[in-house]
DNA sequence: CTGAAAGCGCTAACAC
DNA sequence: GTGTTAGCGCTTTCAG
């Protein structure tokens, strides 16, 4: 089948093979700016193929100064909501023939910023973080600290969240979204909201509040009359919602910080034996892919994730001087589960 | 706050600075097997964290003639079924210092080689492919031939789907699960069954069937009386559904080899007003995580993906002699898409 | 226990 | 055009 020494051929190894100079088999491997000529050329490339020969990609790193892989950051792979950015990211990353280090933060930004040190172990080109950051300037102060180490190695940053660092940031307009929300629910006709966040330390949740809450004001009618913190989780949304369905006042309409949350809390108002619509309304954000089946549908605020990740690689790979925002807008979407009050 | 040179600190600066050698400041920072005197020894490390000294891994690698990564091959990230394998994946990686490059191949078998290419350039101390094999022996020899080749550069590969190539693997017991799910609809009385498929080439959908099919002669009732074939997606089990709702024979019961797929079936089915487990029963297999809160809640199959994404990792790093298959049995869970028939 | 020096596999001057 | 050679940043003999 072809010639086996054990070990991974190396580019001297091709370059005997094929009798001529290292130098020229790095050249006809990957065309440098000196070129060579056509039959020499020939001769290494098929002597690299017949001896299985792939490029030592460390040992290029090294060389060259610079690596081909950029690193994704998320709070957590298994959620959807990352789980759709990183689609877009590594989609992006292959079309430009780039590796990506994937890292999960398991939600804690101590974490993030040690991810954060290993990219730069790994002389990253490139990071993307993406998540919501924390209210927390310590923890803020540490992270930029970081960045500014990754930047010092050579590697650039980009976010997907706030733009609260001095670097290329992804800005979801969570306060937008959550205003025009706001502004539409109370269209439909609610007037006593229960809402449903995160810790305050997530700013992401944090701005969705805020945001319903200035949409309300301006829409003129309704108020939040029930508050419930939870994890920003599934889970974190059934305890949220059975929190405030066990000892709230009455609401009219639930909105949750996210999807996933949203699902969380229908499935403790269905164990409460609260039909969600038509007992009682419920809308979300993010627009997650896998729950756009939901019956009754899920009103939501929906964020283009996929294309988000894209946009956080070409923003990555954009050598644009000074950092830049990208706003990416949030499109309400009233479905089932907010039908107008009659 | 600290020095900066405009380029990150070097193991040499690190010596300079502590004034040693740069053997001794390599053994000191990271332990080699002699040991260095802790008066020298504290002195390095301090001058490391002054200088923000990150050892440059690339070069590690080709020093040490290995790297820590491993790659992860996935079908689609954004599919939560990839997701969570990939949490798991992450997880236990963490936990043992790894870093993991990200692959998802589009599902194309094509690209799953071309990756695996890639990682073995990236000198990966192991590679990880998840998802279902494909029918295709030109294919599959392809493979099995770049599994090789990675191997013979040192890296480990398992598998997570069939154990059809030489190489640890976590297989799921597609079929066991799929003929225990048939024995228990038969008995709760279904007899009709409709079953979405992915293309015949996917092996995993493919098994399901098949297992579906010796559990309903088991049961001694039932059978299979339509069959669609569509994407293993959730735009796939739309289809497929609206084929069989459209043109098939009637049924008391549809089966999706996933339940994403499932999902999908579930939206056409309303959008043909048919109301899934009142008026017509449904299954999937995975018990994905964020799907666990449909209503009606979804009758599956559960695998447990994130701790087969633990499990591959272990194999990957546990260095026993020979090829082991890891199976990982299906669990029925019986719940509100198929009520028991009267 | 510490230092000097020879690689690891590759790229990029620098010569011819 | 092609070959020689000096690094890239680190590990690991081999001396002392």
């Amino acid at each position: 089948m072809s010639e086996s020494t054990g070990r991974p051929a190396t580019l001297q190894d091709v370059a005997e093979a094929a009798g001529v100079s290292l130098a020229t088999a790095s050249r006809a491997i990957n065309g440098s700016a000196r070129r060579v000529k056509e039959p020499l050329r020939l001769r290494v490339l098929e002597a690299a193929t017949r001896l299985n020969y792939q490029p030592n990609l460390q040992a290029q790193a090294v060389a060259r100064g610079r690596t081909s892989v950029i690193g994704l950051l998320v709070h957590d792979i298994a959620d959807p909501y990352f789980a759709e950015i990183a689609a877009g990211v590594s989609e992006e990353a292959e079309r430009h023939g780039l590796l990506v280090t994937l890292a999960s933060t398991q939600r804690s930004p101590e974490r993030e910023i040690l991810h954060l040190a290993g990219l730069r172990a790994q002389r990253a080109q490139g990071v993307i973080i993406a998540g919501s950051r924390f209210d927390d300037d310590a923890l803020a102060a540490r992270l930029a600290a970081e960045i500014e180490l990754f930047r010092g190695s050579g590697g650039k940053v980009t976010l997907i969240s706030q733009d609260i660092h001095d670097a290329d940031t992804v800005r979801l307009e969570n306060r937008a979204g959550a205003r025009a929300l706001a502004v539409r629910l109370a269209r439909l006709g609610y007037r006593r909201f229960g809402f449903l966040t995160a810790p305050r330390a997530l700013i992401t949740s944090t701005e969705r509040l805020e945001g319903f809450l200035e949409g309300l004001e301006a829409a003129g009618g309704g108020e939040v009359v029930a508050t419930a913190v939870a994890e920003f989780t599934r889970d974190g949304g059934y305890d949220a919602m059975t929190e405030i369905l066990e000892s709230g006042p009455e609401v009219d309409c639930v909105v949750a910080a996210n999807d996933v949350m949203a699902v969380g809390a229908m499935s403790a108002m269905r164990d409460h034996g609260v039909r969600p619509a038509d007992q009682l309304a419920v809308a979300g954000f993010d627009d997650i892919a896998t729950l756009r089946d939901l019956s009754p549908a899920l009103t939501t605020v929906r964020f283009p994730l996929l294309e988000v990740g894209r946009m956080a690689m070409t923003m990555l790979l954009d050598e644009a001087e000074g950092t830049r925002v990208r706003r990416v807008r949030g499109e309400v979407i009233v479905r089932e589960t907010t039908p107008a009050r009659s």
